[in-house]
DNA sequence: TTATATTTTTAGGCAAAGCTAAATATTAGT
DNA sequence: ACTAATATTTAGCTTTGCCTAAAAATATAA
């Protein structure tokens, strides 16, 4: 698996959970700053390989190999956050370019260890889900605080804002991720 | 600066330092594990580059720029080194390959977090000195114990032989890297 | 339903970094 | 000094992943 190849896996993932249908050419060629005959070219090389089905004209759709493949360098990604936030305090909100330069580091032994070194965390620190090593991905969708209703409990995963002054606010109300909140109206 | 860029300056670097002298397109293809031709493709545009300078038939030198960009390499595989066996948990001698990768990952802020994650490290997992900021690198050489004389005193970097009796006889005499010894005989 | 607009694919090229084979320099042996 | 051996460079080709322009398919709209 090449660079390119992963990250176009990883972009056909989030956009196929996202509209819960194939992948249209355009929509990954925009979501990868790329041009559409890019993404053909690229297309035919992974359905070659058996990651995806690739129908004319009718956009793609990721196999169990390539699924799995993708949720593999997700779980990469979201590991290597954690690591940049909880060990090197990065705020959350720089981490992304990083994460996806060391994403693509190659050695299953590495990921198991670092895993274990941040104590198996399930959540990347934008609240998003951490796939297992077989590419199962908790359906816990992340929600607003505010589609809550009365009595119902949720952990705070994430925040949307994060403005300085938003955070400072949280700070002195004691929520950080991790913490239950239970609405109370 | 490409991956391939980074690979010979950091190559072209450890052999300059062991031969003290021009590094010649044999010596750099052997190494590299790649033809003469490719050596001598990659040289020019590097020298077009004023990282090294370039005559035909007569090797390469790296600039001062040269020089600086090799030992931040240099720099950035030694620090991932010590993360690998000190904080993940590696043994030293499985950690290479990893580190040959993670040394291209492009972040200055990273590499200054990491430094301080580690606590400023002065050698690599090796016993090998670890090149400062600007590209100093501690003249410090490793020397074999048996190289001492009498009364002298050095501080153990690391060992040449690894075999797992030879590190438990260590372990028993509490010998470890960091550990000074003074040669009484 | 036919014309227009949009999307996607194909064809043909380009740059990076490698390779082989052939040409050219340099070094060594006699 | 002259040939033989070795080292280095050049020329031309390959693959990967991207690009532009043109062709083809699909979708929309009057």
């Amino acid at each position: 698996m090449t660079l390119a190849e992963e990250n176009y896996l990883k972009t056909i993932f989030h956009l196929e959970r996202k509209h819960n249908s194939e992948v249209s050419t355009n929509a990954l060629a925009e979501r990868m700053q790329t041009r559409a005959s890019s993404v053909t070219d690229m297309m035919q090389k992974l359905a070659d390989k058996k990651m995806l089905v690739y129908k004319k004209y009718k956009g793609v759709q990721l196999t169990e190999k390539g699924k799995k493949a993708a949720a593999y360098v997700v779980r990469k990604h979201r590991l290597w956050e954690v690591f940049l936030v909880d060990k090197l305090k990065f705020h959350w909100d720089e981490v992304h370019d990083i994460a996806e330069q060391m994403e693509h580091i190659k050695s299953v032994e590495l990921i198991k260890r670092l895993d274990a070194f941040l104590g198996h965390p399930d959540f990347d620190p934008h609240g998003d889900p951490i796939p297992d090593k077989e590419g199962n991905i908790k359906k816990a969708e992340k929600r607003l605080l505010s589609e809550l209703i009365k009595n119902q409990t949720g952990i705070c995963v994430g925040v949307k804002e994060s403005s300085p002054e938003y955070l400072q606010y949280l700070d002195k109300k004691n929520i950080s991720i991790g913490t239950k909140i239970n609405v109370l109206g």
